[in-house]
DNA sequence: ATTATCTATAGATCTATAGATAATGC
DNA sequence: ATTATCTATAGATCTATAGATAATGC
């Protein structure tokens, strides 16, 4: 039974998650997008896996790149916010716990969602067009592993060009997301987060510890939500 | 001085490198390819970039898809020709070495070349079509991959779950192609070589001992080929 | 009256084909 | 004669707009 609302009705039932039609065009939108790519994805493929007219879209959105703004300004933001919460931690964080947490944080957040929408960013054809704010966005943080990541290496001994790597670890997590079946979804990231202290040169040993860490600030954060 | 050939005149001259009409239009579909994405470049802007007309392309391409797979064969073969000459190594190799020249190779060759064509592989449009060769090929590389850093996890007791990174650290490189200003070129591919071992779990202190046996194997089949 | 949808369509693409044209090669 | 290009265009898109229509809300 559909909730019955103003305006005309569909011709068809509704077929995506989501209270509002804005929401499920969001979900359509996120799963072609990532899946046919942006510019291999039609307004008319997006209504119709909705289940509405292709014109009905600019009810809800000026462009074809408002939908594409809408689904990018629900990435990068939860990892920046996590971020200052590291930074301003009680008692402090070492670098590598900072690391750890900021790493299996931001991984959790890739592999969370019905979509892939982290793979967004890996499509050329969005480096263009006016989405600088979430290129910049996403340039902050990937300065920000940076830095912490040079701390790490500074006192490792390992090579000062290991610290960009990091972040491309936890970047690639979006090219695992297809193989997940079940129990990766939580697992995955830690293993991820462990490796990131590993090629940065410190020795397996010490992840358990990290980890524990990891966990108090992360759930501490939920809490305080 | 444009060398004359049959065929009627152009109305531009050259513009892009290649001894033949299709290696010009190689490098302008490689270029616009891997920076508007494949379905965000139009036949006729490839056209325009080799100063031909449109339709001209159709001259050396059945198709656009025609396009793509020519650029694609320029990418997997190589590496998996260098798997069958590090397996058969005399004396054989061990895993970590095994692992060390293969990520040092495949890093240097998709750095290699005018542009990025390694991204290819990121455009998620690129899935479906009818390019199965090219992502099986892939795939046995990354099961290789996979292979070889099993036998190094379970020697490092490392867990399992990390033998997926060494090729995902490997393909990263595809993302910091653009930040390539100069001496990167030779250096970041070693260095990302190196961090596949620490990432297993082995000390970095075995790299050096890695890196010139990766040397004289990578320089013995340059010399043999 | 307001809202959400629909139908219809303009105008700009985009891929691929048909056939003309202007060179070289024999 | 063969080749490589050109011009022209068909037919299928694609994005976005205009305006009609069928609900709810007051």
């Amino acid at each position: 039974m559909a909730i019955t609302r103003a305006g005309r009705p569909r011709l068809r039932t509704q077929r995506r998650p989501g209270t509002t039609a804005r929401d499920e065009i969001l979900d359509a939108a996120g799963e072609l997008f990532t899946t046919l790519g942006y510019a291999g994805t039609s307004t008319r493929t997006i209504a119709e896996a909705v289940g509405i007219r292709q014109a009905s879209l600019y009810h809800y959105f000026k462009t074809k790149d408002d939908i594409l703004c809408a689904l990018l300004s629900q990435t990068v933001t939860p990892t920046l916010m996590i971020v200052d919460r590291l930074t301003g931690a009680e008692p402090p964080m070492s670098p590598a716990e900072h690391l750890h947490a900021l790493a299996l944080f931001d991984g959790r957040q890739l592999l969370d969602g019905r979509w892939n929408l982290g793979a967004l960013y890996m499509q050329p054809e969005l480096r263009g067009a006016h989405l600088e704010p979430f290129w910049s966005d996403r340039e902050r943080l990937r300065l920000h592993y940076l830095a912490v990541s040079r701390a790490i290496v500074a006192d490792t001994g390992v090579d000062q060009a290991a610290a960009d790597l990091p972040f491309r670890l936890v970047e690639s997590l979006v090219n695992m997301w297809n193989k997940r079946p079940g129990p990766d979804r939580t697992k995955l990231p830690e293993h991820v987060a462990d490796a990131c202290i590993r090629v940065l040169g410190m020795p397996d040993t010490a992840t358990p510890v990290l980890r524990a860490r990891s966990h108090l600030e992360l759930t501490r954060h939920a809490g305080a939500n």
